[in-house]
DNA sequence: TATGAATGAGTCTTCATTCAT
DNA sequence: TATGAATGAAGACTCATTCAT
């Protein structure tokens, strides 16, 4: 059956990042993507020259969409304090909408190191740069902790790394309940503040 | 060469993680191990049945090593407060003195989702479990804030599985500092306590 | 674009020969003769049923050229000495013209042997068949060395096919050079005429 | 079955060869080697790295060997018309006894045009360098004409040259005959010598 | 017990040919 | 008539596992 060119593209990096992410890069045959395109194998070589293309075709797009949204919510967002909570949000959300591709990152590490990690790094170095200035911008205005602003940002690319692996299906109501206590914890500690003169004493 | 059988497991142990952990275990050839240690190949096939077997060995092991130490330190450690910075000291001087090994990990997730989320599982929520409790007993003792406890073990997880994938080599020196201030943070949140009377708006 | 029926199919063998000269069969696709002609591959499949067919189309028809300006060289010299120069000359300047399509029909012999030698072999007879007559002449008339014609035949056809195979790119006029001494050579051979008494001593 | 390392490797070369030979490169299928042999195909490729590698080690060893009794011959052989001689003796022997692997390095030619030509060329520029030699040498005793010597090297080269491909299947005795004629008229040439009287008495 | 030669199922990739548009 | 998207058979190569020595 004829299809539109980018159509078609897209068809199959769709199919190819669902059986990716269930089966991981080396446990998936091609034949298999093919197979749940009703598509010959030959069709999927026409648009991708080879199942690593494939795979990493999947994966920048993806990402590609993720950074735009944390970047866009940043860039929205005047508040640092509501830029901490928005990016929290929108990663789980993220990572609760795909988890399935978040599986087929997280092989992809091991398996396309020298490959991946430039675009990979790229990401997330853009990414730990812009949560720098939103740090750095909440202590000018005497709202965050005036800490290491890189600690900081250490700490929240940290718990964002563990929300990208940790992901477990929710519900959109808990997703949001479960956000909204992860930022609450980040932003506010785990410690009681002790009321009158005692500070939490480190 | 004739060696103790126990100690020529171990050897092949060894060996194999650091070979799965550097290619990955679909790239790494069953042959490199046995080159590795100047070995035959069906040495290999002498201590464990398969390939499958010799990865899943490895893998539990040393994460039966690490959770001990976590669980011993719990047991130990009668301050909460000073329970949660040591798990997060231990947990990254573990990763950074197993990076190689944590790559693996990783890499099994996607590949022995089955197989081994039973083990993996098990770990977590014995691990969860653990930090829990220390969670609530903290609580208890008027030191940590009284929010739902599910939500700061969960923030707790989270972070630490940040940890465990983001590891990025460091000297010990620089580890210490690292774990102190994700501790800090951790312990005290982002958001500058506004002294008197503002508290923390969020 | 429209074009003559037979005109297009004149093209299309004229881009294969070239295409198929420069890769060898095998390693020629078909897609690449129709991007060479910027014509969709379905049309060269309107006129070739397959590419064999293509390609013996091309060995064909260029061999029928060769051997027709053969012949007609033989029929229209009455000079035996003449002609063996001219058919040297005629090979050689083939061969020079269509070094490509020589190495494709070398690689062919290797392809086809079945399916082509039929072909091949029936031109070569003839074209033997008609150098004896040359010779046979030349004995007649005395001035041929009274020798077994069917080795002569046998001595020119070996010497004309390694003029085939190892054609070297030349000039015009280094090519009639060579065509001239390679002819000299064949008609008075190698060794010196000894003057008076002795002969060659064999 | 296990087999010597070192035989093993002949045995596999020698079947490639001639599977090879019949069947030309890129029609044989190494599983074609492999059954032939009665031996799976992973054995073969214990051996040698890629079918092409197979392919240019069959084509290299037996070139050498080749070139090695051609050579020979040159260095025994004082008189250089018995050298010339020798060498179309040689080579027909050699042509009539490997004449699949002929087909082969015929193949060869147009398949692995670049790979293959650099150990070719040197072949073919060693020896008629040497031919040269015995050229100029049978110049110098006054036993050759007196022309170009490069024209007599060419000459010789591409007769040589049309042996190698056109050979046909002879026995013994017609060999020999075949030889023999072929250098007589290589040294006398065709034209009948009209002394005074006495025509050419072979 | 230790070895490494042998095996062949499993996969990626190519490309001649078909056929809907 | 011309096209080029689709197809799937064919074939190179890998590597876990076996087993004779």
């Amino acid at each position: 059956m004829r299809v539109a060119r980018e159509k078609r593209r897209e068809q199959i990096l769709k199919a190819a990042c669902e059986v990716f992410a269930r089966k991981g890069y080396r446990r998936t045959d091609v034949q298999k993507i093919a197979d749940k395109l009703k598509v010959g194998k030959g069709t999927i070589y026409r648009y991708f020259p080879t199942k690593e293309e494939l795979f990493l075709s999947g994966v920048n797009s993806t990402m590609q969409r993720l950074s735009d949204s944390v970047l866009e919510a940043i860039n929205r967002i005047r508040d640092p304090v509501k830029s901490i909570t928005a990016i929290i949000d929108i990663l789980m959300e993220f990572c609760n909408r795909n988890r399935a591709f978040i599986e087929m990152l997280v092989t992809e590490r091991a398996e396309f190191k020298d490959r991946m990690d430039a675009s990979f790094r790229a990401l997330e170095r853009m990414r730990s740069k812009r949560i720098r200035e939103v740090i750095v911008e909440g202590q000018r205005r005497g709202l965050f902790r005036k800490i290491d602003p890189t600690a900081i940002s250490v700490f929240l690319v940290t718990l964002l790394s563990g929300v990208f692996i940790t992901s477990i299906p929710l519900t959109d109501a808990s997703l949001k309940r479960e956000a909204k206590s992860l930022a609450d914890i980040c932003l506010h500690g785990i410690i009681a503040k002790k009321p009158a003169n005692k500070r939490a004493k480190r």
